[in-house]
DNA sequence: AGACATAATGTAACCGATTGCATTTTTGTT
DNA sequence: AACAAAAATGCAATCGGTTACATTATGTCT
């Protein structure tokens, strides 16, 4: 009602005669406060509109009740979708959300990273920037012992958790979902190979071709930065190879989408003369024509098991220096972008 | 480097053996304190490896440098392109961003709004839920002179500031641009005209018709939920409409192409039989055959924007009060999806 | 009833900064 | 050198909870 005082535990320890030890410990719903009080305080709280100041607590206990988490960018399907997933738990579990974009800057990563340290988050979630090359911006957690986990972007270290998909298995089903299909000249667009994700992609195309004694070519890998553009520009290379590529495997979707665009656009048909798979299903996959075959990438999930698990090592539930990694179940989805061969179904 | 114990602002006090107050006072860079002294204090603090106590801070001054921000989903191109836009802005003025999305609930918006309120956020940021029909979870704010700041989903109400583009403006344009393409039978899909988009889009929708003498009839509004499902089940509805509309406007991207989809699956040839507009200029708007003809919804300056003014007014640059609505411009992009005529490039 | 365990409550120090006011130091003036 | 004004610094209360430890109330058993 007053506009100004906020009510304090002492106004509730004045107005029931007793003491703010006792408010407190019955507001937490300590066992030691008997029924009868905790009834008398929770009502006249609920009254007088009291709400308890967080700053209060957590100088006194020293945790913040909050997550930070860092990712390349905020506007992408993919990164949105995981936030949504993280959210959700941190949510019903009491724990509130700093969110920054490093938008793919490692500068930009250590900055956010700085503030995430100084607003002592209890733990950070971290995707990594695309050109973050060293981790010394959170040595700062690991000694002051504040957890730290990545997800899809990772990066091997000790001292940190990972959670991500087989990217390497992924890849390989592609690939030779692709050779399957009888493509004997498949394109690799990507970025350039400084994140796990990229890397292992790389590595599961290069061994499915091995294990169909087909021969990898530098010349056969498109680097880029997967952007629609990105894609649009590889389809520029890709048109002056002769002979044409039969198959094109990209890294994400939106880079696909923008090379099929592209080629459809130069009279390319697909998936006759060139078949296609991304990487990420996006929803995009389902618009563009023909439907584009891709790998489930289960975001949300993804989040929501992130977020769980830092919260368990939080509340002591888990240890999360016996887990270094987490692996979660990717989907290999076929659509018509890539059905040379009689349709399957 | 002590695993342990924090760095405070005693420890630099007793060992430049001087006091805290004026420690403080250095680090604040209050012009009380000698050049000299700043200047070994803050040294020292770096050495140290200091960090300020924000909840020390925020308990003593009881502001809390966080803004809240709660949406109907994280998981939208728009939503997380405003998000981004806001982070932006907040991120470069050293305010942290505490983040929740309502799931187009009315009652985890009401918790969520109560979940800031403890967590004593320095402003709010809402795009409100879709069945949200009250504000009684924001009075709370008012009465504590928190300042809250609608945007693209907004309320009229004398308290709040909305931020917003001018939608009634923007559907009376598309609507004019299928009538000028020749278009007589024009179908609005849409979602129930509970929130302020939806009304004033259908409104432009009607005053578009009524100013080139054309009647509006309610079976020619299509109601769902806006999603790619919904579109394609209004597609059905379509499909039995005789005679076929020859123009529909979505009120928004997504719905489209859903629409689009299932007509295109069902022989219908677009634009020639029917055109499309959308709404958002969505990236899908490109990919999708023909690329559809849109508004641009300028997302991430909209949330610069609502940021920047939420932050002016907290630091006490520009009063809220006086301003209550500010209108962002919109764009009108033709694209093949509604050329029935002649391209006009 | 008395002894003792147990439940319930209270006391007061503590978390780490901010800030009004008091005090000391420096500077400038004559 | 004396003294006032200005500059720099210090003192100590304060913000609103938490919690170890002390104290008091209640109940149980013989």
């Amino acid at each position: 009602m007053n506009n100004g005082r906020e009510v304090t535990m002492y106004d509730l320890a004045r107005a029931l005669n007793i003491s703010v030890a006792t408010v407190s410990r019955g507001l937490q719903d300590d066992p030691v406060v008997s029924r009868k009080t905790k009834k008398k305080i929770s009502e006249l709280a609920e009254e007088l509109g009291y709400r308890s100041n967080n700053f209060a607590r957590n100088l006194r206990t020293r945790r913040t009740q909050t997550i930070g988490v860092i990712v390349p960018r905020l506007n992408s399907y993919f990164m949105s979708t995981v936030i949504a997933g993280i959210e959700s738990v941190a949510n019903t579990e009491g724990y509130n959300l700093i969110i920054s974009q490093s938008s793919e800057s490692a500068a930009k990563e250590k900055a956010s990273a700085r503030t995430m340290f100084n607003g002592r988050v209890d733990g950070l979630l971290v995707s990594l920037a695309y050109d973050t090359d060293d981790l010394s911006h959170l040595e700062a957690f690991t000694k002051k012992n504040i957890p730290v986990l990545f997800f899809d972007r990772v990066a091997d270290h000790k001292d940190f958790t990972n959670i991500l998909i087989d990217n390497k298995r992924a890849a390989y089903e592609a690939t030779s979902h692709l050779i399957g299909q009888g493509c004997r000249k498949i394109i690799h667009i990507t970025a350039l190979p400084k994140q796990n994700v990229y890397i292992e992609r790389l590595e599961g195309f290069k061994k499915a071709l091995a294990d169909h004694q087909m021969r990898f070519l530098e010349n056969h890998v498109i680097i880029g930065n997967l952007s629609q553009e990105a894609g649009a520009e590889a389809a520029g290379v890709i048109l002056k190879m002769k002979p044409l590529p039969d198959a094109i495997f990209a890294a994400n979707d939106n880079c696909a989408v923008g090379c099929m665009l592209a080629l459809k656009q130069a009279g390319i048909r697909i998936p006759e003369q060139i078949a296609f798979v991304g990487f990420n299903n996006d929803p995009v996959c389902r618009v563009i024509e023909p439907n584009l075959t891709t790998i489930n990438y289960p975001g949300y999930e993804m989040g929501e098991v992130a977020a769980r698990h830092l919260i368990n090592h939080l509340n002591g539930v888990s240890e999360l220096r016996h887990t270094n990694t987490i692996i979660l179940r990717s989907e290999f989805i076929e659509r018509a972008s890539s059905q040379k061969r009689a349709q399957s179904t």
